[in-house]
DNA sequence: TTGTACGCGTTATCAG
DNA sequence: CTGATAACGCGTACAA
């Protein structure tokens, strides 16, 4: 592969005048058609190693979210993209599955390769990994997820207004138990979507004693076994607020499996939008994040902080929507 | 940031003995120890850039994919992650966003950034910037789509026999005037899915005329003018074979539009599993590929081929299965 | 086994 | 405006 000496060597100048020519500092016209015709004529491609090197910066981004699978963060990431591209920056995918340990692989990865910064959907509540890499200079966003005792900026979306949003509308639905399967406890976005719940039953003067609560993990199977115990328990609900798009599709499963129609028998209310929402029969009653707008907005927020590194961190909070469809509409 | 000199300054070393502990060279135990000592001490991190640039090589794949969204493709990437992290490499993901101009930016920054590997859904019949990626002696390898006049191993789904078996399904169950929306004449899926079809029309002493195909894009839109134009033919079809998924969506959106209802008035099957295929009304029947199976059949050959760059490319070919559910079944 | 010194391919500095 | 040359941080002959 050509490098700039071979370059140098056939338009017959100097390495300098070829770096000038490449990085648009202004040289002597005949010189410089020169060197384009040696850069073509020698397939030259500029070695990003070791400009990045030299430069001591990448014009990398790294992405690291929790699960690829998840279309709240592929549709995410469309923004984050369009918004790169327009500063200038590469996108690369990080997958880390939920798993903390590929995630703080990943980080590692983005440090060594020195990106110029790191978009992050946090996989657990373990932030030594993080704050290494904040530790160490690299600009870093966090995005859906909140971190205690992390200096970084931060996009989120206003969890508890969307689960009360959610809880509100099954209430005037005239639903009378109405049950909540939320995340893992320490994930921010599980306590506040519960926190929600709770505040828009206290709102509508309903006692709320736990008993139709279920900390579940995210996950299909969890959102499964939380609406086997819920459907268990002596106080059944007839109706069930569930904290993302995964977890509904496990209780949907597990209605299925009980013979239960929805909304007739329980009414349902998933947080996160599902693409097949309307396909589902009933369809399915959701609240909508702007996933695009948050990508977006993660993506200004890391090229700000790339420009001023040592500003505070800012927190960005966007409002939820609620999509009413068939499966929380009580019939009359 | 500290460097392998401080390190060794530190530990009272020469940098070559850095160099030897932290890849694991054989040196006295003892040094060995005062080095890890400085390395923990410093927060010492190897710069990844440097050793790249000495090495003339990476330890990153990158995989790009021509839709994120598109759940095939992300099922796919376990596959590859699984593989490529046991074989010591990390995985970035690109995504060309079906966009021939994208993929062709990802391919010169993976070039640039002499990443280890690509492994590449084309998104287009263009070659040409991919010829350069082989040209360069960067490893590659096709996943899903093949590209003619391109040197590289590819890893691929057997869509004729795919495809013959949602036909053959469908003649099966009685259906009379089956249609076919297939893809993009220039991806040798669609020709291939359109071939299988025909094969299986042929086995069962139909003739077609061309009359019930049509040629989409391979997305939702795509799918739903596709399914319109074919309830306006006269030749209106009872069943439709629909070539990837996101056009299968597409297609049961105008079905429903129309008030038909299936499969009683149109049957469906698709190409491409759907993870909710079992939640719509009715359930969808589809051809699955082995997503998963394939990434690591990618990532192997693509491990097989940094091995030995110089042996022949190889074409790997999985089987498909067909799932049969509600849409496709004639009632009696 | 250990240390010295060179080179990987660029960009940036400094004379000319 | 141009050219020679010193870094950037690391791995590895080569010599000790």
């Amino acid at each position: 592969m050509a490098t700039i000496y071979d370059v140098a060597r056939h338009a017959e100048v100097s390495v300098a005048t070829v770096s000038r020519v490449l990085n648009g500092s202004s040289v002597d016209p005949a010189m410089a058609e020169r060197v384009t015709q040696a850069v073509t004529a020698l397939r030259y491609r500029p070695n990003l190693v070791a400009r990045n090197l030299r430069t001591r910066r990448t014009r990398l981004w790294a992405v690291i979210i929790s699960d690829v699978r998840n279309p709240f963060f592929t549709d995410m990431v469309r923004g984050i993209e369009d918004v790169a591209s327009a500063e200038g920056y590469s996108v690369v995918l990080c997958n880390s599955d939920e798993d903390a340990a590929k995630e703080a692989d990943y980080v590692d990865v983005a440090l060594a390769e020195r990106m110029a910064g790191v978009i992050l959907s946090p996989s657990s509540g373990r932030t030594t990994h993080i704050n290494s890499l904040v530790g160490a200079g690299c600009p870093v966003v966090l995005v859906d997820r909140e971190l205690g005792g992390v200096r970084a900026d931060a996009v989120l979306t206003d969890n508890e207004q969307g689960a009360a949003l959610a809880t509100r509308h099954l209430v005037e639905q005239g639903f009378e138990r109405i049950a909540c399967v939320t995340g893992p406890q320490e994930y921010s976005t599980a306590a506040q979507r519960l926190r929600g719940y709770r505040a828009a039953l206290a709102e509508a003067g309903r006692d709320e004693d736990g008993s139709l609560v279920r900390f579940a993990d995210f996950r299909e199977p969890g959102g499964h076994a939380a609406m086997t115990s819920l459907l268990d328990s002596p106080m059944r609900p007839d109706a069930v607020f569930v904290a993302n798009n995964l977890m509904t599709i496990g209780v949907l499963r597990c209605l299925a499996e009980h013979a239960l129609s929805v909304p007739a028998d329980v009414g349902v209310v998933g947080f996160d939008e599902l693409p097949w929402a309307e396909f589902a029969r009933p369809t399915i009653t959701t609240v909508g994040q702007p996933t695009y707008d948050e990508g977006r907005a993660a993506a200004e927020a890391l090229a700000r902080r790339i420009g001023s590194p040592d500003t505070e961190p800012t927190r960005t909070v966007l409002s939820t929507s609620l999509h009413v469809r068939e499966s929380s509409l009580r019939e009359r």
